[in-house]
DNA sequence: GACAAAACTTGCGTGCACGCAAATTTGCGT
DNA sequence: ACGCAAATTTGCGTGCACGCAAGTTTTGTC
């Protein structure tokens, strides 16, 4: 479905990338996150150092990378797959919180690498950002292409806002409870905090559907 | 109201971050951005390089606060000051809209500047981002203290988003207009943007309103 | 199959952000 | 007026992001 380039250059392109992600996460989770320098992963990863900033422009972001993976571009997916009865709210917050619900344990040892380090909990919340073009285009084409461009946006943008709100919250008790109690990672909750986050942008939601609907009659 | 540690440090503290918006303003303007080097600012306001960053975490910051100057607690101060009986809706959208728009000019040459240099625009963008802590504040004591204090903070990071999009989205065009035809600064433009991008969360806003103006009644 | 253009990698140099700890300044009680 | 404690400034060292200009690999064309 994408792949404007030609094969093989892309190919490699992603496997650098995944290299990079993986000995990223690998030598922070070995040695922990301070004693790991971009050099390391870049020796690791068997690229230039230069390289490495070439894929990712900061040390945090290729260790947080490997956790999230393309996690933007399936909640854009799980948007668009929604049937087209259910209102736009709904299949909105539905599939947020179906992607960010934890499928497995794919990285549990990694969230709690990241909950440690503060500048690794700002990578975080910062990469759910990465879903407000994706999902902006997935509500554009659910609103269909009459109404305003702009509507999209600025509901992607709102539901990023929220998104990045909840997973700050969820990583800040989550740390109070590790220090007092004892490494605890309360995961349960994030779902709701999720629905509570994105419970106020409904009203939005939902009366830029009627308006997008209501063009095609009358 | 807000001068918890005693007067004197304060008051030297505010005299140095005055110092070194100005200095950097001035400077960026005198050779260009490019120009200038965070040792030059410190140098001109009289301080040390490293002090330069306990005031300002980036070599644009400065800059850009010259410009926007104290906007986000002026926002709050003006939502807080709408008539109770308007909408909150009305309220944030016309605060904000009277915020950005031009009081004279303060800085017309500066905002050409501005939208010269990317790394600029950006800062000036990110800078939005400040007006949603206490917009959040004063959201929440139109909404009275019986309402979700989340509701508040969802609403107010996202008005700051459609805020963000509106000045990109300026920019944008106002960088694109001074390359093709010549240097021209549509300032006009920027309210009806602003209206337009905060259009969309009216039905979220009064939706807020409504459910806490509930709370009392019934 | 060879060639030219485009895309990617690499090395280098520069300026920068920031932790840390010593030195300095400010606030305040006595 | 004096001195102690807290806040602030400063110098230093480290790692990092990124522009730039080669050098290298991939692609599409003849």
């Amino acid at each position: 479905m994408e792949t404007r380039p030609t094969g093989l250059r892309e190919q490699k392109k992603q496997a650098t990338r995944e290299a990079l992600r993986a000995a990223a996460l690998r030598l922070a989770l070995e040695r922990g996150p301070d004693n790991v320098r971009v050099d390391d992963i870049a020796e690791a990863a068997g690229v230039s150092p230069r390289t490495y900033n070439n894929y990712f422009s900061s040390r945090e972001q290729a260790i947080v990378a490997a956790v999230t993976g393309e996690r933007e571009a399936r909640v854009a997916a799980a948007v668009a797959g929604r049937p087209a009865d259910v209102g736009l709210a709904e299949a909105v917050i539905e599939a947020i919180v179906d992607q960010y619900t934890d499928p497995g344990q794919p990285g549990c040892d990694a969230l709690l690498l990241i909950t440690t380090r503060p500048a690794l909990r700002d990578e975080f919340v910062d990469a759910a950002a990465a879903i407000e073009h994706p999902l902006s285009d997935a509500i554009a084409q659910r609103l269909g292409h009459t109404g305003r461009h702009t509507t999209a946006r600025v509901l992607a943008a709102s539901v990023a806002a929220a998104v990045r709100l909840a997973l700050r919250e969820w990583l800040q008790t989550t740390a109070a409870s590790s220090t007092t109690s004892g490494l605890v990672l309360p995961s349960g909750s994030l779902p709701d905090l999720l629905r509570t986050t994105l419970a106020p942008l409904t009203p939005a939601l939902d009366a830029a559907e009627r308006q997008a609907g209501r063009r095609p009659p009358q």
